[in-house]
DNA sequence: CTTTTCTGTGGAAGCGTTTTCATGACTTGA
DNA sequence: TCAAGTCATGAAAACGCTTCCACAGAAAAG
């Protein structure tokens, strides 16, 4: 049905290996008939097929994109969705393809990954937000296949194929708290992201080993589970407003998080800052301009991604370890946390 | 060095055929040779190569998703995140994969699709935003592999392979302009996005008959493109605003350029809905929580995602068109608009 | 007790490429 | 003029699986 390379071989009078050296460029093969098999080629419009190709090279310029769901929720975090551009971007001059896998099963995801790997399907890995249990990478670290983790992994995992690019999530975060202290709040509450994930757990502790260091007792209670989406993060937040009034000032370990706190607050009658500070993470399209305009740390997520996918294209041609790199960050101060020092 | 199903029969003194029937539960294989299979395939820890299988079966269970950028910026819109994290949840309920492709060059594009369909390497297509000159659409709609398009396409283009999701953009901007004019405004300037695509072509023309069905002069010097970005949006406003004193109303084609507006009202010093109103379209998470909250229309992100994906997903399994589908959105009266008639 | 029908299994031909090796023809250098 | 070296090409094995066909042996039917 489909022409293959032995029909065009058979009309242009030619050998199959001759047409396959044609279409790979191999430099002994006459002009004249390397014209006649192009020519052929034209006629029967001749498409490769690339599994075959695959099977009998080394198979396919593929990097698959593993983003681990915390939840069984799509993630409406424009994170996401501006990291797998940017890495799409960087894959497009490469001439790769992307495969996107989104999984909240860690034993199956692991099944997968290493069932594209030793069929050839994919040449990298990388790895958005990873969790804090890691066993994907514990035993993906032994196919010897390239990784770069956007974010943090185990330290103990040492391996020639891993490297991870990052922002040093819990000095931030320390330094939120010290900021947030510095203005006078020691009633701290926080919305954060699930905890089996490093950057949740980075985030949270920073700011509660800040607090520790400056004798500010660490209130548990305050600190709750905010989910992933906006309207997680609101209940999260009513729920902790409403038990905690004492609270001048919340931290949300992400932007999408603080527009459940804005969310929250409007609801309950509470000004921004005058009621409640509010402190956020990464800095989105929207930050700037709530009302107040949020106070929050700026996370360059466009070179992340872009970082990430270079690295692992290096890897992947050079077969040589990258370092793994730590991006700054810029605090953005705006108005939604108050001075409670001057009144 | 990888063990194959030759290296599985060997060592349980079976055919590979047998073998590959243990693989595919086929039920013509006695239970203790099944067994025996089993145990010699865990033991050598055997993985079936996914290219092998492929070359000689139908293919892969892949679906292609492009996502057509109009510039060679990554688009940072939530909207493309969003939808491609729904359309990827019900992708993992059918046990598929996603590539992501997204390119700005539509030839090469159809190239590399044409070489994953005749490869079968994909069973099917989502297009997301789909340029108004739809060779793209065209080509592919002979090879007899089913496509939904997100968004609206060519409608001289009759397939039973091709199958429209969509909310009906044009009325919806028409009912905008409505609204706006009954609100008193009769200068309405818009902030759209490339023309190059359906989505934008539809708005902008919505708005504008909706005026001219009111005898209010459409002046194009007020309908300017925002590109994609908020950046981008920001500096078109920034030119609308400046150079049209006269505007009372700007209409963003959606709500990251109102988001661009907003930045410009407050650079510029106006305010909103006092010195100027804003309409927005599709109404992301930030909408309702900017100040003031942003009027605009509810599009159904999540559902068109889920609802396009269940529909490619029945067309690849029945082989059975589809039909089209216009989904629901909803008006968000907020408070970006004001209303002239009362002082 | 034959003949027919199942059943489990093996052999081998694909699937569509690439690539190694062999083979002639044609140069080149002494 | 002949041995050695290029050069363009072809034959065939390999990549790792599926599946059609054939074939025994067992079960069912006459």
């Amino acid at each position: 049905m489909k022409p293959t390379i032995q029909l065009v071989a058979k009309k242009a009078g030619v050998s199959m290996s001759t047409v396959s050296r044609v279409m790979n460029n191999h430099p002994a093969v006459l002009p004249e008939t390397r014209s006649k098999v192009l020519s052929v080629m034209k006629e029967l419009d001749y498409i490769p097929n690339q599994l075959a190709r695959g099977l009998s090279t080394n198979g396919f310029n593929n990097i698959l994109i593993i983003f681990t769901r915390s939840s069984t929720q799509a993630a409406d975090n424009p994170y996401f969705g501006n990291i797998i551009g940017s890495i799409g971007m960087v894959a497009e001059q490469n001439d790769y393809d992307l495969i996107l896998h989104s999984n909240n099963n860690e034993d199956d995801e692991i099944e997968k990954a290493l069932s594209m790997i030793n069929s050839k399907l994919i040449k990298g890995i990388v790895l958005l937000s990873s969790r804090t249990n890691n066993k994907f990478l514990e035993v993906l670290a032994g196919t010897r296949i390239p990784i770069v983790v956007i974010g943090k992994y185990n330290p103990s995992l040492q391996s020639e194929y891993i490297v991870s690019v990052d922002t040093d999530n819990y000095q931030d975060c320390y330094d939120i708290g010290d900021y947030l202290l510095q203005m006078g709040h020691t009633h701290i509450g926080c919305i954060h992201a699930p905890l089996n994930h490093y950057v949740a757990v980075d985030r949270v502790q920073g700011l509660k080993d800040s607090m520790k260091a400056h004798h500010i007792t660490v209130d548990e209670d305050c600190f709750v589970d905010g989910g992933d989406t906006v309207d997680t993060a609101y209940m999260a937040a009513l729920n902790l407003l409403c038990s905690n009034q004492q609270l001048t000032a919340v931290f949300a370990t992400d932007d999408i998080k603080a527009l459940g706190v804005y969310k929250a607050a409007r609801n309950m009658n509470l000004r921004i800052p005058e009621d409640i500070s509010v402190f956020g993470h990464n800095d989105f399209d929207f930050s700037a301009l709530l009302t107040p305009p949020l106070t929050t740390v700026r996370v360059p997520i466009h070179e992340l991604g872009m970082i990430s996918a270079s690295k692992l294209f290096s890897m992947i041609k050079a077969e040589k370890k990258e370092a793994n790199q730590m991006l700054p960050t810029k605090m953005q101060f705006r108005s939604s946390v108050a001075n409670l020092n001057k009144p």
